[in-house]
RNA sequence: CGGGGUGUAGCGCAGCUUGGUAGCGCGGCUGGUUUGGGACCAGUAGGUCGUAGGUUCGAAUCCUAUCACCCCGACCA
């Protein structure tokens, strides 16, 4: 990729209308552009790193034998009557009539959709266990939308669904989840935790959260010392005590601030049962199925991630979410044509080897263009210019920890440019 | 929804108290000098001052209404 047909969109001004980090930074990077309060623009270069999360989700989860589908954002109300949530889902169910004055809503969870699919060729206990899940749009019309793409109305998840005969293959495939989730978050090199939580309006017995650890963080979760913990609706409950204060006394667990990231849920059959999903089972009779739902804020990481990687200059990419892996930086090639021919050589050979690069052949001078790729944070440099060209050799310059150093040509197969 | 705040050029802002037809910085474009960390000089384009109404000879400025956005709170995966 080359920066003549990737279009850098960086600001220097702050922005106004953001108070949070990861949000100005996202602006200033040209990652994301408002539409309204709560709904952005994905540009090139945020799309990318949006991609590349995506990725990441898919490949765990399709390592445990869960299955991508699509399903459509605009919702009957039908669906949603049966399973009884057209009443008690609040107003961040943004309900609408097409103009046969049906009534509809636009999806913010997809458990009715799902529920309704499956069933429809479900019939027996030997097509069970079944995984599906989706990566795609979702809308909830929130009170005060807030933090950039944090908490944005209309945002994107990964929802997965999953389907049994009975609460033991529930519980085996909710740990495979389990262990899927702390896989994708390893990956996608962010701190984070898993913590035991309230299942909320999605229902269910079991449940528990993934929250990257940051101070903008909107919820309160407790830690312990091996970073077990849970959040603190749930120890509220578990202890009995109002006070959040004591039960840190009492327990000596840690009051930390996260950004919710992930939630998997045990629903067991409050879906099926009030939809009617049965199959006939060994016995030949009809048993209601069991069903499990795990969320993946996507749109939401890239913020999380972000509040956890930043300095002074910008944005500092963790390795696998960066839109890209290096950027290539010419000096004066517009001007000297062997500065032109060596850095388009250097460029074909890194192509050649299946890296991840971006050039940036601008007419800039090498301070704005640092600049722009410092606040971009793509992980590594490789500038080129009249010196390299003459030598034959390289300077790599680091984004994290600033050092640079004159490196020769076989430096291009250095794992670190590896995908 | 309650409280606070902001809407003026692409972005960030000043001007408003004390009405007289809009300005600064950054960015853009043109030409030139530069060029290993945001360079300089000269020129140039770009705004019905959120919207609607009112007061006035005259409104960015005063009054009324309305919309949008941000922050705090309630609420929420």
């Amino acid at each position: 990729m080359k920066t003549s047909d990737f279009p850098i969109f960086t600001v220097k001004n702050e922005p106004s209308d953001s108070e949070v980090t990861s949000h100005k930074l996202m602006i200033k990077s040209g990652m994301i552009r408002k539409v309204s309060s709560g709904q952005y623009n994905w540009l090139p270069l945020g799309y990318r790193v949006l991609e590349k999360i995506k990725n990441i989700i898919r490949e765990e989860l399709n390592s445990i034998g869960c299955r991508e589908i699509l399903m459509p954002i605009v919702q009957p109300s039908e669906l949603w009557r049966e399973s009884g949530r057209w009443d008690k889902y609040g107003p961040e169910l943004l309900r609408f009539k097409d103009r046969h004055d049906r009534e509809f809503c636009f999806g913010p969870t997809f458990e009715e959709v799902v529920t309704d699919l499956i069933r429809q060729d479900l019939s027996s206990y030997k097509q069970l266990p079944i995984n599906v899940f989706q990566i795609s749009t979702k809308f909830r019309d929130e009170i005060r939308p807030r933090f950039g793409v944090m908490r944005a109305r209309e945002f994107i998840m990964k929802d997965a669904y999953s389907f049994h005969t009975d609460s033991k293959s529930l519980d085996d495939t909710y740990n495979k989840y389990k262990n899927a989730y702390n896989e994708i978050f390893k990956r996608l090199m962010l701190d984070f935790t898993m913590v035991d939580a309230d299942s909320g309006n999605i229902g269910g017995s079991e449940s528990h959260e993934f929250h990257v650890i940051a101070d903008t963080g909107e919820d309160e979760i407790l830690l312990d010392e091996s970073l077990n913990g849970m959040n603190t609706e749930i120890a509220i409950k578990k202890f009995n005590e109002t006070d959040v204060k004591k039960i840190i006394e009492k327990t000596g667990m840690k009051l930390k601030k996260g950004i919710e990231v992930g939630h998997i849920f045990k629903l067991g059959k409050k879906y099926s049962e009030a939809m009617n999903v049965r199959v006939s089972d060994k016995d030949s009779k009809l048993k209601t199925v069991h069903m499990g739902c795990y969320g993946i804020g996507v749109s939401r990481i890239v913020a999380a991630a972000i509040e956890q990687n930043y300095d002074e200059k910008g944005i500092v990419w963790t390795d696998s979410i960066s839109p890209f892996k290096v950027v290539l930086i010419d000096i004066d090639s517009q001007k000297n044509e062997d500065i032109k021919n060596y850095s388009e050589k250097i460029y074909s050979n890194l192509i050649s080897k299946n890296i991840d690069v971006i050039y940036d052949d601008r007419d800039l001078n090498l301070g704005k263009k640092l600049t722009d790729w410092e606040l971009i944070g793509v992980p590594n440099m490789l500038i080129v210019g009249n010196k390299e060209t003459e030598k034959e050799k390289l300077t790599y310059k680091n984004r994290a920890t600033d050092e640079k150093e004159e490196v020769p040509l076989n430096f291009l197969d250095d794992k670190r440019f590896k995908n």
